[in-house]
DNA sequence: ATTTAGACCGACTAATCAGTCAATTTATTA
DNA sequence: TAATAAATTGACTGATTAGTCGGTCTAAAT
């Protein structure tokens, strides 16, 4: 694919992006896609096959930005504790600066649209990086509780500070950022 | 209107909430919606102007019976802290109990189909509610922290528990229910 | 310079949908 | 009971949409 072609390609991903989270999906014309991303219909259907395809592909690509950056920074040698709190900060950093994304996930991520397939490779993404969270419910830095519950009140805490950071911005500052992850902890300490 | 027309009217609001929830806003037909219900297209615009009214009266209607229930129970003379315990044990077994009208929470709180008007009507019937999670932040009981951010917390933790034991319905004692609430708590604790 | 394959275009189509309306049935009131 | 009002029906319509297709353009390969 030219590098024009590619451009093109990705244009039209960010045009659904920006779309799918202010007018949700069935009510985001294929036609609009095109038009916002400067390119013919016929264009939009010859990089995908259909629009649920066009979809999933969005879904993965986000998924995947958001990972790399995060794998990146990514250090197996630290303790469990410190690779948790990297996780956390850094994931909260990334969601809070991308408002669409985190926008797109809280809307679609639960979505039907998305398929099994899509789903399983999103997961096998993070395989490795949730290794640590499961560790920590029976590593003995915490009450007694099971994984399944420590990854969802994860997860659950972490949209929970997003969500309200985006809705007050003049409160993200390091010291509240520092402060919800105590309470995340807190919450968990014998 | 008579009994008769109620019923159905009722049953339209039904339909509706099992459509949306399945398929989406746009993606469900009034046609679809007045089938399930068992009557005529006619009808479905007989009791409603238009399909927004329609998703607006339905949120306003599943946001009453939530209330209710927690409105008839609550205790004004009980101390803060039980009242806080009240709100969270009642609305997380509503909740658990009503999973289909929690995901229509999940997947149009912000949907922007949903007016203006319909959500400060849905806020005052939850102005006299939210009051002692309000009180939390300067009553000396916890940690201190801002009364938007204790309000975030208590509505984020109580959906991340809900989301938790509907997807692990076993998992729903009152033992773990209990270790939710201890969890809240501790992550606000002194 | 010519060929070729992929990229691109946008008018078009078959299908679907929100909402209408004239006609009928059912409930209420006098 | 008769008259009136409210509720119900479903065929229909104008508008919109996902995806197609025949033809044009562009860039790389020979």
């Amino acid at each position: 694919m030219s590098k024009k072609a590619t451009e093109k390609k990705e244009a039209i991903l960010n045009a659904a992006l920006d779309l799918f989270i202010e007018r949700g999906y069935h009510n985001t014309p294929t036609s609009l896609i095109a038009k916002e991303a400067e390119v013919a219909t016929g264009t939009l259907f010859h990089h995908f096959p259909n629009k649920e395809v066009l979809f999933n592909e969005l879904y993965l690509s986000v998924k995947r930005r958001m990972i790399n950056g995060l794998k990146s920074g990514f250090d197996e040698n630290r303790s469990l504790v410190e690779k948790i709190g990297y996780i956390w900060g850094y994931s909260l950093n990334w969601l809070i600066m991308h408002p669409k994304e985190f926008r797109f996930f809280q809307e679609f991520g639960h979505s039907p649209i998305i398929s099994k397939i899509t789903k399983e490779e999103a997961m096998n993404l993070f395989a490795n990086i949730a290794e640590p969270i499961d560790e920590l419910s029976n590593s003995g830095h915490i009450k007694e509780m099971y994984p399944e519950f420590i990854m969802d009140y994860f997860q659950g805490m972490m949209y929970m500070a997003v969500t309200h950071f985006i809705k007050h911005p003049d409160k993200f500052t390091d010291e509240n950022l520092s402060r919800t992850f105590d309470i995340f902890w807190n919450g968990l300490a014998k």
